[in-house]
DNA sequence: CAGTGGTCTAGACCACTAT
DNA sequence: TAGTGGTCTAGACCACTGA
């Protein structure tokens, strides 16, 4: 439960994994106030801007939120994007009442990537899967999704059902996602994927080409995202980057 | 040029600004490093970690970049997602060698806004205006936009052609955005929406529609973004949040 | 090797919130 | 008024980069 001052990995680092944990695992319940920062200083026999690097990176997080004068508070569910899939969309349905059922359509099997410009495995080996995620019985999001697969060795070993792939990537292969490209645009489906969609040859569908990069690994897992907007609105949030926002407003 | 003590801004948000106007106005250019944090700390008289912390904002903002051992760089141009526009995929149209040119269908006019339950300005006053983006002579973007009519008061009166609606809010207004909801269907083009982007009516096109929150003012503008994905792939990047990245690999 | 950023301490004063 | 987070100082040691 201490904290290590020899440990390579820094103080603030490992006080944030300690807080980050106590929030997952409820010890701190959404909008409970943490300890204070003098608190925390003393409890762990560190000092109060290294308390404050540590919260800083929650902040950032959106895990946390300080309020002058009152606290540090853990916020609302983070609604955040993930990066593999549209899942903080499907989470914040899910939220709503509309449950969200995601099943393997096709289990990782290794496989060399053809040709394509736009896919950066092309060329390279991959685990590739496909998932399919239905809500209110009707499938909305057909997803299409390639590891590369030095990087994620074994992975066709692990169950993947029902587990967030950026937490498995995560605990798994110490990867944690920094960035991701995606572009959107229309076309029509395909006979295959119109049939797994339950919708017409040729219908036109949303399609998403996203490439996850890794701080460790840029272009390690590319997905293809088919989407049915006509059974489910994808939505996300983006934050403008920066400003913490400072104490005083300007003059 | 000095920084003011007196001031309610904090030392660390006049030095942010400093920096950052140093870099846009070429000062500072592309790939140059930056004076080194105990430089900046005697030239202004302030202590290192306040140098650090506003530095820290830019970094967060994407404009400089730290290298151990070796200084603070001004990194290459921003790549960020435009709140008020798919402008981060023109401008990277532009770049890529591709002129895109945006032109005001209908002028700024202030109206109530009907009732909509997706529209955030429902039964409220609003600024509205209608642009039209065309790539390769080709129209592929058409955004209707609306502005809360008391939060840009006199919007009708500034000249709004050419210029990032978001540099506008933020120089006439000290709005800054700080976060937008949005959300991707597939839809059929209305006729009048179809003949301004030269498609057959009901041609199935993308709709985006956005709503961007300011920190002193959420839902403040909202937007419809009709995309011919044919002629341009709408692009995005998304970035993690949190970690800053520690300097030691965990083990 | 000197200089850089990365981390950390032990204080300090302030504005603000809750009571 | 006591406790909170917001800002700031003046140091320190370290790992790393580049000449």
């Amino acid at each position: 439960m201490a904290l290590n001052a020899q440990s390579p990995l820094p103080l603030y680092h490992q006080l944030a994994g300690l807080l980050r944990s106590r929030i997952r695992e409820g010890e701190y319940p959404t909008g409970a106030r943490i300890p204070s920062e003098p608190e925390l200083a003393r409890a762990y026999g560190i000092g109060r801007p290294t308390v404050r690097q540590a919260t800083d990176v929650l902040v950032r997080e959106r895990l946390l939120e300080r309020r002058r004068g009152s606290g540090t508070y853990v916020v609302e569910p983070p609604e955040r994007v993930d990066l593999f899939s549209l899942a903080g969309t499907l989470a914040s349905f899910e939220r709503s009442g509309v449950p969200v059922r995601t099943a393997i359509v096709q289990r990782a099997r290794r496989l060399r990537v053809p040709d394509d410009p736009e896919h950066p495995l092309a060329g390279r080996d991959a685990w590739a899967l496909v998932r399919l995620s239905r809500a209110r019985g009707k499938p909305v999001l057909l997803e299409h999704l390639w590891f590369d697969a030095e990087r994620f060795e074994g992975l066709d070993r692990l169950s993947l059902a029902g587990r967030s792939l950026s937490q498995l990537a995560h605990d798994h292969y110490h990867l944690s996602a920094e960035r991701a490209d995606q572009n959107f645009r229309v076309t029509e489906a395909q006979a295959d994927h119109a049939a797994l969609l339950e919708i017409a040859p040729a219908t036109p569908i949303l399609l998403v080409k996203r490439s996850v990069h890794f701080r460790q690994a840029p272009d390690a897992v590319f997905a293809e995202l088919r989407c049915r907007t006509d059974q489910l609105v994808f939505a996300q949030t983006l934050y403008q980057d920066g400003d913490p926002g400072p104490e005083a407003s300007h003059a």
